[in-house]
RNA sequence: GGGAGCAUAGCUCAGCUGGGAGAGCGUCCGCCUCACACGCGGGAGGUCACGGGUUCGAGCCCCGUUGCGCCCACCA
């Protein structure tokens, strides 16, 4: 049965049908087997309710790539899905929407705010997982996990309720990052700096004078970016060896508006140089602040309500929102005399990365992991190379953050998460921390136990994702076999959120980390290099392009031209192209199945008789793609492994081998010749299909099953190998120098502006036999693709025509008689530019070989090369000085 | 303020350990050559940011300058 492709190319309908029957043969699916080594990859779980953009489309498909790819070695591979529950993005999403309904979160109470969130995880949970599946994702599906499912549930209760034996986990009152329209504590990670425009207001406190008078006189004058934080100010502080403030230390100053007197404090936090060397100091509103007024043992006034309003402590603006009472607290000073001036300024500002809302520093209980112990085998990891960061730079940034930690501040003001695992007893005020609800009071034996409002950091759970997907904490047949994980692939984004609280995570309760290599890629920008985000409106949706152009395309375009630790810019021209190259090895595929006969198939067959020249060159030039390949993709070079297969398929293959094979598929006679092509064509096809495959895994499909019967999948068969009776050194040499000869025919008729259909004889011309016989093999490509009617191979001129245009090669010169065509002029110019190459050439060959350094110190076969270069450049020298002879001579 | 990085063809970017400057897109010329016009063939286009240095030899190594984004810290 004669195999046929579709005519054409069209990934539409045909992604579909074959994930779907990868899906049904469990392809994706791992099982333990101790006879085969395992190879793991945990998903970065998108999520829950989130929708596919590129920065995930590039994610999964790095991650997809490295999974087949192993899987065609020989792994057992697992490539683990799920999706995170996402705390706070999912419930300020679900607060929105309740809004909408004129709903009232608090009103509606934490169990049906609940019972809302879950109904949404599972209306709107499946959509990421469906449209991964679009991509081409090998997930084990049937092992999809949850952050908040049970097995999760019980991993992060283990884990928080271990560490707290350890002593690890600790409630304390600190000066915390608080969103007041989260109405949550952020983590530091979760704070963003942003450039604003804002306000410098300069004002001054009256002292207070030694007989316990207000000064009239006598004032300190600082600036405050956030003048309404006055209202809790315990002190003013100036550095202590400033002359210009040593004798009002210990002195006291009256607070305005609030009327109390506050002390001036000498700490060496206060910058001499900046404004005018004085700092007023609000310890409950500003971290610095709290550090100095802890020294100082000053007291905390808190001023403000969670949600930014001014509360009781500031008095008459008790109830106002934050910047309004700003405004009237600058008013007032004014009002008073005590505001000395108002400058522009710019200036940092930190702003909760989810809802850009200023964030606001108060003091608050809260529950921390003490870092100082945990950090240290997550730096030792990383510095010892039992984890591995790719690319190197990484690590920078990892010990960076590693060795300026602090405390991880995990509870969060929120409802949708894991609640901690905490319980006050009413009576006593006990906090027990036990794995499920104590019963009555450990301490007092009271019954009134409370557990924690709060919930987990959502970064809590996720931490303990290489292994809490596998089963732990039980001790599962998973989790010994396929942990730890191998590679893990993600952003640089979350470098510090995830990855580092993974790896002391896991050799925390694991006793190992939990993979020994890690992925950075860049961001995906659009074509001007933006971000793409949604208020910009310039994302471009990874579903379209997969509608448009199939996922192939946007694989390939997605992990080519560019290496994978920068940033890169997407647009579709790119996507364009690497739907071209799908079309074109669709192309390649449909010709070749055309020409094989009926009941051909020589997939994994003996090499037979009768390979010719180009039959091996292809046979070695493919086996060189091989080595290239792998040892590209070993080094997680992606781009560059996929960048030889394409330049390999389109150029030599396609333009060349295909081209030059065809007048044996179609000649008479030549059964055994159209054999070896044939076999040629089809092996080296499915090898290159097989290189492919993971980066374009359905046409890869699509074309290896249709073209043989013997294996059931691309999927499931073998990643090629380096073949050293694959390698023919002479063919390669002997084909490349015909490929020469061709491009310098063809060049010759552009240049002579030679119809494409006017056949031209040739004649080649060299001394040497070896030459000769190598050119002589190439005679039939001359006619083929070069349009020669005829050519002649000899060692003399005899028989050429006088005015024959000639083309230097090398050891050899190529005529083609077109005198009666030739511009002299243009001729002569072209000579004269080539011969001033050559000379170039020659001049810096013989530079290089009469160097005795040279000669010493570089490898023998570099010598080598330089000498074989000489030769050559010597060689087309004398050609093209004898070439411009002969058009002097027609001049005459 | 600290750190790491980037500056290569009109555009977007490759170029591994120093030894003849590349791709895609765009552009120009010629082709509907029986797999493919999502194609084929042939061109044009670069003092590899600037200035020094090391070297027989530097886009690649070292120092400095300029320009551009990034990460971290954050000064009231």
């Amino acid at each position: 049965m004669k195999k046929e492709l579709a005519k054409a190319y069209d990934p539409k309908g045909l992604e579909d049908r074959i994930y779907k029957n990868w899906e049904e043969k469990k392809y994706f699916h791992a099982e333990v087997d101790e006879t085969k080594k395992p190879f793991t990859v945990v998903i970065p779980p998108p999520n829950v309710t989130g929708i596919l953009h590129m920065g995930h489309a590039f994610d999964e498909t790095v991650q997809d790539i490295l999974v087949r790819w192993k899987r065609m070695q020989g792994y057992n591979t697992l490539w683990q899905p799920g999706t995170d529950h996402a705390s706070i993005s999912t419930e300020v999403r679900i607060t929105n929407e309740l809004k909408e309904e004129g709903i009232d979160k608090q009103a509606l109470g934490r169990e049906k705010f609940l019972e809302r969130a879950w109904a949404w995880k599972e209306k709107y949970g499946g959509t990421i997982v469906s449209q991964l599946k679009k991509l081409g994702s090998s997930c084990d599906w049937e092992r999809e996990r949850f952050t908040m499912d049970e097995g999760c549930n019980r991993a992060v209760t283990e884990v928080f309720v271990r560490l707290h034996e350890k002593g690890y986990i600790y409630k304390g009152s600190r000066i915390i990052n608080w969103c007041p329209v989260c109405n949550t504590s952020l983590s530091d990670a979760e704070v963003e700096y942003e450039e604003q425009q804002g306000h410098l207001w300069h004002i001054k406190y009256p002292l207070i004078e030694e007989d316990g008078s207000v000064s009239t006189t006598r004032f300190v004058e600082f600036a405050t970016t956030r003048p309404e934080t006055m209202l809790g100010d315990t002190a003013v502080a100036v550095h202590p060896e400033d002359d210009r403030y040593r004798d009002i230390i210990g002195r006291e100053v009256l607070l305005p508006i609030v009327n109390r007197r506050i002390p001036v404090v000498a700490d060496t936090y206060v910058d001499r140089e900046f404004g005018t060397g004085v700092v007023k100091i609000t310890p409950a509103h500003d971290p610095n602040d709290f550090e100095v007024g802890k020294r100082h043992h000053l007291p905390e006034i808190n001023i403000m309500n969670d949600d930014a309003t001014i509360n009781e402590n500031g008095g008459k603006y008790a109830g106002m929102e934050r910047y309004a009472c700003r405004k009237a607290i600058v008013e007032e000073l004014d009002a008073m005399g005590l505001l000395v001036k108002i400058e522009d300024y710019s200036h940092n500002v930190g702003t909760h990365d989810r809802c850009h809302t200023t964030v606001e520093p108060l003091i608050k209980k809260q529950w921390f992991v003490k870092m100082d112990e945990l950090i240290k085998p997550a730096i030792r990891a990383v510095k010892e190379g039992e984890i591995r960061l790719v690319p190197k730079s990484a690590e920078k940034r990892y010990f960076n953050w590693t060795d300026n930690i602090r405390d991880w501040c995990i509870s969060r003001q929120l409802w949708w998460g894991h609640r901690i695992p905490a319980w006050t007893c009413a009576d006593c005020g006990e906090i027990t921390v036990a794995r499920t609800a104590p019963a009555v009071c450990p301490k007092c034996g009271g019954k009134q136990l409370a557990q924690d409002e709060d919930v987990l950091d959502t970064w809590f759970s996720s931490a303990l994702w290489p292994f809490e997907t596998l089963g732990w904490p039980d001790d599962t047949p998973d989790l010994k076999y396929f942990f730890p994980t191998d590679v893990l692939v993600t952003g640089w984004d979350i470098i510090f959120f995830w990855v580092i609280r993974m790896i002391f995570s896991s050799y925390e309760q694991m006793g190992t980390y939990p993979f020994h290599t890690v992925i950075f890629h860049g961001l995906v920008r659009d074509a001007q290099g933006r971000k793409m985000s949604k208020s910009l409106g310039n994302g471009i949706d990874p579903l379209e392009i997969i509608g448009q152009y199939g996922a192939d395309a946007l694989r390939l375009t997605l992990v080519t031209g560019n290496d994978m630790g920068s940033d890169m810019r997407f647009y579709k021209e790119r996507v364009e192209n690497s739907r071209n190259f799908a079309n074109k090895i669709w192309n390649a595929s449909r010709f070749i199945m055309m020409n094989l006969h009926e009941d051909e198939d020589y997939y994994n067959t003996a090499m037979p008789e009768g390979l010719e020249p180009a039959d091996k060159w292809i046979l070695s030039r493919f086996n060189s793609t091989v080595r290239e390949v792998t040892e590209n993709m070993e080094r997680y070079e992606l781009g560059i492994a996929v960048q030889k297969v394409y330049d390999f398929i389109w150029d030599e293959f396609c333009d060349w081998y295909i081209e030059m094979v065809k007048p044996r598929l179609y000649g008479e006679n030549m059964e055994t010749s159209r054999r070896a092509a044939m076999w040629c064509l089809t092996t080296v096809l499915a090898g290159s299909m097989k290189l492919l495959h993971p980066y374009m895994p359905f046409i890869t499909e699509e074309i290896f099953c249709t073209m043989q019967s013997a294996e059931e999948s691309i999927m499931i068969s073998s990643w090629p190998v380096y073949r050293t009776e694959w390698d023919f050194a002479a063919e390669e040499r002997q084909i490349e120098a015909i490929k020469e000869a061709v491009r310098g025919i063809r060049g010759i008729r552009t240049n002579m502006n030679v119809a494409p259909s006017k056949k031209v004889p040739i004649v080649i011309v060299s001394e040497d036999k070896e030459t000769l016989d190598i050119f002589t093999t190439g005679r039939l490509f001359f006619e083929s693709l070069a349009g020669a009617s005829s050519s002649r191979c000899q060692s003399d001129l005899s028989g050429v025509d006088e005015n024959a245009v000639s083309v230097p090669l090398a050891g050899a010169t190529l005529y083609i008689p077109l005198a009666e065509l030739v511009d002299t002029a243009a001729e002569t110019e072209r000579l004269t530019k080539e011969l001033k190459r050559l000379d170039g050439e020659l001049a810096r060959s013989e530079k290089m070989l009469t160097n005795e350094k040279f000669l010493a110190g570089a490898k023998p076969e570099k010598v080598e090369e330089e000498r074989e270069k000489k030769k050559k450049y010597e060689q087309m020298h004398a050609q093209v000085e004898e070439q411009l002879r002969r058009l002097s001579g027609m001049k005459q």
